[in-house]
This record gives C-alpha cells, sequence and structure tokens, in this order.
RNA sequence: CGGGACGUGGCGCAGUUUGGUAGCGCGCAGCGUUCGGGACGCUGAGGUCGCGGGUUCAAAUCCCGCCGUCCCGACCA
C-alpha cells in the first residue's frame, strides 16, 4: 500500500471531542471519524487493525468448534417479547416500525434469533452440543456513549451461543470457550484478568468477564495482593471478621441525637466511629420492605441485593415512602420490625455487637443494640460493596480495587432463553427437553480502543503486532532523490514478496511529517531511506514499541526489517 | 434523564462581558526556495458565526425556543 493513495487523514492537533487517549489517537490516527454520539465510521487504517482483530478471534472459535453464521440485525419484536427483553431492555434498545407497523428492534445481542434457528434445525439430542457464533454490529442507544470506541451505540462484537442438552455439556461448552477466550487475548497481548462477574440484563448464573486493565475502565475488579482472588468489584466478597463475644453485652439504650440522621452527623454527635453505627437501608422488592443492615462505614452493593432478590426487582426506598410505610428518614433501626419486613444483614454484621442504630423516632437513636435479643435477622447475605484495602476472602490479604474495560463476557444461562422460547429437543429417553445454553461475547471494536489505551504513548499508537494495521512502513526520506526512491520501492516490493505487510510513504511530505505519522500511527517497524544511507549503502530501522534505533545494510534492508519485526511485541 | 460546558472556513481556537465592515494558527491551491523529526517566502481560495424566532437603525455578540457535541452520575462488549 502506497500512503500516497491511502485515504488516511491523519490530524496534526487533538480533536475537541476526544479526552481519553484511544478516542483521541485513534481519530488523530485517522482510525475512525465520528458521525453521531457514539456512531464512527472506520477508516482504512482502522478497519485494518480490526480484522485483525477479528482475524484471531475467528481462528480460535474455528478450533473450538464453533460454526460461524451471520444474523440479521433488523428483528422483529415478537421473540423479545417471549424473553421478557423487549420491555427489560428499554430504552437501551433501538425500536423501528416497519411500513405495515410491525413492531421491530436493531438487534443489541441475538439470543432470540439463535435460539429459535437452532429449535426448528436441531430436533433430536444427537445433533448436540452447537456452537454457533457470528461477528456483527450491535445497537444500544446507550444512555451516554462516550470514549470513542469504548461504548458506542453501534459496535462489533463476536457472539456465540451454545446449545447443549443437559447442563454437564452447558459447563463443558462454557469451558471450552473460557478457554478459547484466554487464548484470544493471550494473542491480542493485552494485560487482562478474568473474573466472576454479575450477570446483568442477559440474566443466568455462573458467568465471567475478561477485563483489560486501563485506568479509563468504567469497570472495577478486585485482586489480591497475593493474586490467589480475583472478581468483579460488584460480585466481591470481603473476608469476614470473626463472630463478636456475646459476653457483657450493653443494655439498650435510647439516646437524644437531635438533627443529627446521617452516619456522620451521629457519630460526630455521639464520639463514636461510623463501624459502631447499623446502617439500616430500606428497600421495595415487588411492594415487601427489605430492610438491609450494613456496618454504618460500608455502602450496599446495590447489585449483590438485585441478585439476592431475582427476579424481583429491588428498589430503594424515595423520600415519601419512609413516612407512609411508618418509618422515619434518617432514625430507621431494626428493632421492633414486623413480619412484614424482611430484614437482610450483610456477614460483616455478625462480627460486632453493641450496635448504635436508630431509634424508630425523629431524633433519637439506640445504643447497645444487638441480636436476637434486641432485633431479629431473617436472612445473611453479601450485600457490601467492596472497597480498597478490604481483606482477601481466600487468605486475609490485602485487596486492591483495579480499573478495566471490560472486552469480553461469558455466561452459563440454562434454559432462561431456551424456555420462554420453548426451544427443545428430543432426549435419549424420548423426552422433549429445553436446550441448555450458553451466550459468549467479545466486543471487537472496544478490544481496538482497549489495545490503544494499554499500548501508547506521547507520539502515538504502539499497537503489538497482533493488531496494528501494518507491519512496516518503508520511509523516503528525501522525496526528490531519485536514487531513494528506487531503493525505497525495491525494499517494499521485497518486503511485499516477503509477505509482509508493509506501506510505502511515497507522499510528497517533508522527512519530519513521514516520521511523526509514522510514530502516531504506530508501525511496528519503520524502514527509513535516505539519501545520506544510500550513498554510505545503510538504511535505519526504529523499533515502535521501544524506540530503538539501528542501522542495516542497503542491500539487505528487507531482511533486516524482517529480523526486527520478529522482536516486535 | 439529572448536573456542567461548548457549538465561529477542513482541524484547533480568538472575538460574545460593553451590539457597529468576521480574525489567528494549522491545513488546502499556485509559484519559488528548501529537503532525515510536523520547513520558509509570496499570492490565493474557502465562513448561512449550529437552526428558528425575537429585540434593534444594526446581532457571532442581547432575549426565547430547538438541535447537536463533550464531561460527571444509574446500564453493557
Amino acid at each position: 500500500m502506497r500512503l500516497s493513495q491511502l485515504f488516511a487523514p491523519t490530524l496534526r492537533e487533538d480533536p475537541a471531542e476526544a479526552e481519553i487517549a484511544s478516542h483521541r489517537l485513534l481519530l488523530r490516527a485517522a482510525f475512525i471519524r465520528q458521525v453521531a454520539a457514539g456512531v464512527y465510521t472506520t477508516l482504512p487504517l482502522g478497519l485494518r487493525a480490526m480484522r485483525k482483530v477479528e482475524r484471531i478471534v475467528r481462528e480460535e472459535m474455528d478450533v473450538s468448534g464453533a460454526q460461524e453464521i451471520r444474523m440479521p440485525i433488523v428483528l422483529p419484536a415478537e421473540p423479545w417479547k417471549a424473553t421478557g427483553r423487549w420491555d427489560l431492555y428499554g430504552e437501551l434498545m433501538f425500536r423501528l416500525t416497519d411500513r405495515h407497523g410491525r413492531e421491530m428492534l436493531l438487534g443489541p445481542t441475538q439470543e432470540e434469533v439463535a435460539t429459535p434457528l437452532v429449535d426448528a434445525g436441531l430436533p433430536s439430542y444427537r445433533d448436540l452440543p452447537v456452537n454457533l457464533y457470528q461477528i456483527e454490529w450491535k445497537y444500544r442507544d446507550e444512555f451516554r456513549p462516550r470514549f470513542g470506541l469504548l461504548r458506542g451505540r453501534e459496535f462489533l462484537m463476536k457472539d456465540a451461543y451454545t446449545f447443549d442438552r443437559d447442563e454437564q455439556g452447558m459447563a463443558r461448552s462454557y469451558d471450552i470457550m473460557l478457554r478459547a477466550y484466554r487464548r484470544i487475548f493471550d494473542r491480542l497481548g493485552l494485560d487482562y484478568v478474568v473474573v466472576e462477574a454479575e450477570p446483568g440484563q442477559i440474566g443466568g448464573g455462573v458467568n465471567h468477564e475478561f477485563m483489560a486493565r486501563a485506568d479509563v475502565g468504567e469497570d472495577r475488579f478486585v485482586e489480591c495482593e497475593n493474586g490467589d482472588y480475583l472478581a468483579d468489584q460488584k460480585a466481591a466478597t470481603p473476608g469476614r471478621p470473626e463472630p463478636a463475644s456475646q459476653d457483657g453485652l450493653a443494655e439498650l439504650e435510647t439516646v437524644d441525637t437531635p438533627g443529627a440522621a446521617t452516619i456522620e452527623e451521629v457519630s460526630g454527635f455521639l464520639g463514636r466511629p461510623s463501624e459502631q453505627m447499623l446502617k439500616t437501608m430500606l428497600y421495595d422488592a415487588g411492594g415487601r420492605t427489605v430492610a438491609v443492615l450494613v456496618p454504618g462505614d460500608r455502602e450496599v452493593e446495590e447489585a449483590k441485593l438485585e441478585r439476592a432478590f431475582f427476579p424481583t426487582t429491588i428498589r430503594r426506598f424515595e423520600d415519601g415512602e419512609f413516612a407512609s410505610r411508618g418509618f422515619v428518614k434518617g432514625f430507621v433501626g431494626p428493632q421492633g420490625m414486623g413480619e412484614d419486613v424482611t430484614i437482610v444483614a450483610d456477614p460483616s454484621v455478625r462480627g460486632r455487637a453493641d450496635w448504635v442504630t436508630g431509634a424508630n423516632e425523629s431524633d433519637r437513636h439506640v445504643t447497645g443494640a444487638n441480636t436476637p435479643r434486641d432485633f431479629r435477622i431473617d436472612r445473611f447475605e453479601d450485600v457490601v460493596a467492596l472497597r480498597e484495602g478490604d481483606r482477601c476472602p481466600v487468605d486475609g490479604a490485602t485487596l486492591h480495587v483495579g480499573r478495566a474495560i471490560v472486552v469480553g463476557h461469558i455466561y452459563q444461562l440454562g434454559t432462561i432463553y431456551s424456555a420462554p422460547l420453548d426451544a427443545r429437543f428430543v432426549d435419549e429417553d424420548g423426552e422433549e427437553r429445553h436446550y441448555q445454553m450458553g451466550s459468549y461475547g467479545i466486543g471487537i471494536s472496544r478490544i481496538l480502543a482497549a489495545a490503544v489505551e494499554q499500548f501508547h504513548d506521547d507520539a502515538g499508537l504502539r499497537l503489538p503486532r497482533a493488531t496494528a494495521p501494518f507491519d512496516v512502513v518503508v520511509v523516503v526520506a528525501n522525496r526528490d532523490d531519485e536514487r531513494v526512491a528506487a531503493e525505497a520501492e525495491r525494499i517494499y516490493g521485497e518486503l511485499g514478496e516477503l509477505g509482509i505487510e508493509v506501506v510505502i510513504d511515497d507522499r510528497e511530505q517533508t522527512a519530519g511529517v513521514k516520521f511523526a505519522d509514522a510514530d502516531l500511527v504506530g508501525y511496528p517497524v519503520q524502514v527509513v531511506v535516505g539519501r545520506r544511507g544510500v550513498e554510505t549503502g545503510s538504511v535505519d530501522l526504529k523499533l515502535r514499541a521501544s524506540g530503538d534505533r539501528s542501522t542495516a545494510p542497503l542491500a539487505d534492508a528487507a531482511g533486516a526489517a524482517v529480523d526486527l519485526l520478529a522482536s516486535a511485541p
């Protein structure tokens, strides 16, 4: 490819709309251009990089027994209504109406397409398992698209769906995909972690997220300093304290705390640390009141609470609901709560006695509150939000919270789609059963952004070979010198014949512009052919990843470039 | 959706407070000089100042409405 021909309008200055590195550099290096919020055109360089990611994903899927198909983007509403996701997705779903007034949508993922497909095609257990995948654009009308390719409303995803006759089969298929994913992210050269995660809107049970470490990541994960525990922050369980001694418990006493409605205010007023307070949070679970108890210095992780009450939806009390349901906001305590309230406590509540908590009347709190003497607990559930410095549940060491970009998410779905869609096969015993399904996503376009977040510097992109759009650039440093141009063309031709993905910068630009662009786009290897070198019989080489420069004989420039490329990450 | 900021040639910005002939840098075109880290000179093209309405002798500037984009919060690959 000749840069004089390539549509690659690089930008000298940072675009005003881009803040983070991947967004900024993908725009500047002419990989993408914005069309609307969260919607981008992919330019030749960007498309080549994305194809590189696709290729790795495709290869690993294929060797894992997955078969590539292609499903439509414009979809009928009916299956989505059957699974409940027509409503569940809400405004996140792009909806449209066809000329006949039929409701349709742009696919945000395709369980509702793949499941009927297999149902109609594979009636017997003898045909299972089956694993189908596609690489196709997905549409989600995000509340707030941002960060360029990291959260677009249109994004390229590899999605796979497995169908098994039983749970063991599902787990086997899942494991095969899990290992394929590890190989994919290894080959991409990403610094990533695999964590157990919350299932989110897809639903289901066992699931893992693949997270690329990045400071700009919107997701957080927890890892033990000793490396023996990893989890999504929303799913992570901190180590638990020993149960508190039940000897010498204090008496329950009511104290005046005028105007002190928050943990902080009460703590200050009474001179007691916030961890001695028992925080009582009120929620509505399908009409029933749920009181959630956590130590005063902890926050409730509502994702955990939702999981504990799934499929009932959980909602925090609105201000007006306290009074109408007989509670005093700011002074709620679990003492004397009736059977109409479900009292859930985090296990950490076991670790302490003599709590300070609300007295259920305005401007008063109680001290010395203990269970079961003064209040009951109906259920213990892990509901606290994990935070930096918590104890590891495995070895008690310190946990750290890291930020990351979710680039892959896999789920064991069971029958949560096959049942409502009534997708069945005939099992060995002649009975019809619902498929045990799995679903497996990888954000292809997001991977490109995540890779840029991990591989860039002040000068531009520094993608590894696995994802760089080309391997080598041959820079013609003196454009008006015929010998230089001829030698550069020769080297360019030789590299091409060696199967190297090579570009020649034959543009009518000064050397400085070409060097800057070469660094910006981030070709792993730069070969610079200039007048001085041609006269002395040498070329200059630069390894983009390290910045290391070297020289090689002019006659063997191509071979030297190949050798250098082999050392490139 | 709530909170904040912005919208002026292709890109980055000034001008708006205090209304009065639309400017700078980069890029682009032509000519010349340059030619290994974003060259220089001369000449030139290019703008309904986001859109609509209003106030005014006069609006990029003041007022109202709308649209778009970005940043901070609840969802996800």
